[in-house]
DNA sequence: TACATCATTTTGATCGTTCAAACTCACGGA
DNA sequence: TCCGTGAGTTTGAACGATCAAAATGATGTA
């Protein structure tokens, strides 16, 4: 039923030569006005498609973005909010995402070195990176077009480009706003100190509070979990904080327990549905620069090295009051 | 640098033809067992791989299945989950998952009619499926291999395979927990009648309540909301509710507020986070069980023509007691 | 010895597209 | 008149795999 329709069809359709129908779609510019409309009304009339594989077996381009699809621990990330607007932005820009899973960072190697062989995508996205990160050096080293969603943490740089959102300012914003309600005893609760996006977002709330001559004391790591969160929070408090602010809504949400002048990361649909106030990720945007970024490199445009965007702070009141 | 593979690179480092490297990839039995050693070495000293895009020229075949990244309004869902497990058991069957957005139901066709002409993806996997779904209609009368994570609701059915979690059981269960723990009025907090999801999981409650001779007038519809869901709940144990079933985590999260005796739906990361009981879908079965019925169809093999999973239920007890 | 049989391997064609080069033809200048 | 120029179009080859059919060669049988 409904055999293909090849560019050879349309061609005979609108007689013309193959080629002609393939400089319509191409290279528009070199065709005379008058045959670019007859061809086009014959791919209308044929719903005529360019095949992917074939495009692909001539020019060696498969409009083809490869990522990895995380897996969620306790599902309170920003993942999925993200891919969607990766699989948007990349669409707009003539792009298909193709999702893959991986283990670990050696796993995730070994696959994109499958995928390049068999699918060859154009370009990868790869998220959280994070220190000693061996995926962007591998990726660098065979010249293979992509971009990270998280700036290269330590000293791993590659040179690559990448978007991040400033975990820092985020928290400083945070920090300021309960300065400016009248706090003066502000704690942190965070992640062990090593992983970049943790140390980055201790670093904003220390900053706001030195800039005002406070003490930066208040100041604990979790293993991220809800429990130690609240069990961080009725320490600091203990010790006088009357304001958190949090690494992650995961702690927040056990800190809340404790206390409602709490701030969270990430504005996870959890932090909306109990009335947590968080630092939400412009995602979207995040998506949409990725793929700027590397379409950008892919289709030789000059593009930026790199995008730091800047969280929004939303705050929220107690929903049963 | 490192220029592509080919298969003939591997032919002439083994010392055969093409073909016979084709055979040893495709149908091993008929190759001599000698010359298949001789084969796969030559094929991992140079790191072959096979072409999709080749292999899909002449087979016509993609290995792609196309699957649709939904928007999450509340974020309280489960899409992610099951698309990962969607990815991981289409790759144990060497699949892979190309992702498409669409606004609704129309949008989507057009999309997947771009698609086949495109990237000819072998199956589709739709998702939410609802009363006077035309997608189900419009792939069944293109002959296109698909699958959907829901079933048929309303007179639609064309007959297509299917896997779903059987919510009235989930609600029956839910509501035989309370029955068991001595409570006798037991409400449900539901959506607008006309759903098949929300109607299939009233059923289960009501089913419950009426096997046990009790009556069935505790039961409220709202719009979905957290807002909402304490509304209803504040009314139903007005009306002498002692313990609540809800067709969601988002309202059952407003009945929280109102009554710890509350189940909700989805076992999402905010019942986890809350301490929220609810029910949860078997995802990774799920998603297993839609890629094994598709690619069965799509290989021949003869498949069940549906599968209706069982959620489980997950009781939770108040973190903060 | 001649021939049919079978297991194994090879050859040639093909999928649909785009690249590179060649062709056609109207036009203008010498 | 002849030739160069350039816009517009066409032709032939190639990308890398698999299908279908043909070839090869060893073995058994009449």
């Amino acid at each position: 039923m409904a055999a293909k329709v090849t560019i050879a069809d349309v061609a005979r359709l609108a007689g013309v030569s193959r080629q002609t129908v393939s400089n319509v779609l191409n290279s528009p510019e070199v065709v005379k006005e008058e045959t670019r409309q007859r061809v086009l009304a014959a791919v209308e009339t044929l719903g005529y498609r360019v095949s992917a594989a074939a495009r692909q077996m001539r020019t060696g381009r498969s409009r083809l973005l490869a990522v990895r699809i995380e897996t969620t621990e306790d599902g309170m990330n920003v993942f999925d909010r993200w891919l969607h607007g990766l699989t948007e932005a990349a669409e707009r820009s003539g792009y298909r995402v193709l999702l893959y899973t991986a283990t670990d960072d050696e796993n995730e190697i070994d696959t994109i070195d499958r995928l390049r062989g068999e699918f060859e995508p154009d370009g990868y996205v790869l998220t959280s990176t994070h220190h000693d990160d061996p995926r962007t050096a591998w990726l660098a080293e065979r010249d293979l077009p992509f971009v990270t969603f998280g700036r290269p943490w330590g000293a791993t740089d590659v040179g690559h480009p990448w978007v991040d959102v400033d975990g820092a300012a985020g928290t400083e914003a945070a920090t300021r706003h309960f300065l400016a309600t009248g706090h003066r005893r502000i704690g942190f609760i965070g992640w062990e100190p090593g992983s970049g996006v943790g140390d980055d977002r201790r670093a904003g709330w220390s900053r706001a509070l030195s800039a005002e001559g406070l003490d930066t004391d208040l100041d604990l790591a979790t293993d991220g979990t809800l429990t130690q969160g609240r069990a961080a929070a009725l320490e600091l408090t203990g010790r006088g904080a009357t304001a958190l602010v949090c690494v992650s809504d995961a702690v927040a949400l056990g800190a809340l327990q404790v206390t409602r002048d709490v701030v969270g990361f990430d504005d996870t649909p959890v932090a909306a549905a109990v009335g947590l106030s968080s630092l939400g990720q412009p995602l979207a945007e995040v998506a949409a620069r990725c793929v700027e970024m590397l379409t950008g490199r892919l289709s030789g445009r000059p593009t930026e090295s790199h995008a730091l965007l800047s969280p929004t702070l939303v705050i929220r009141k107690d929903p049963r009051s």
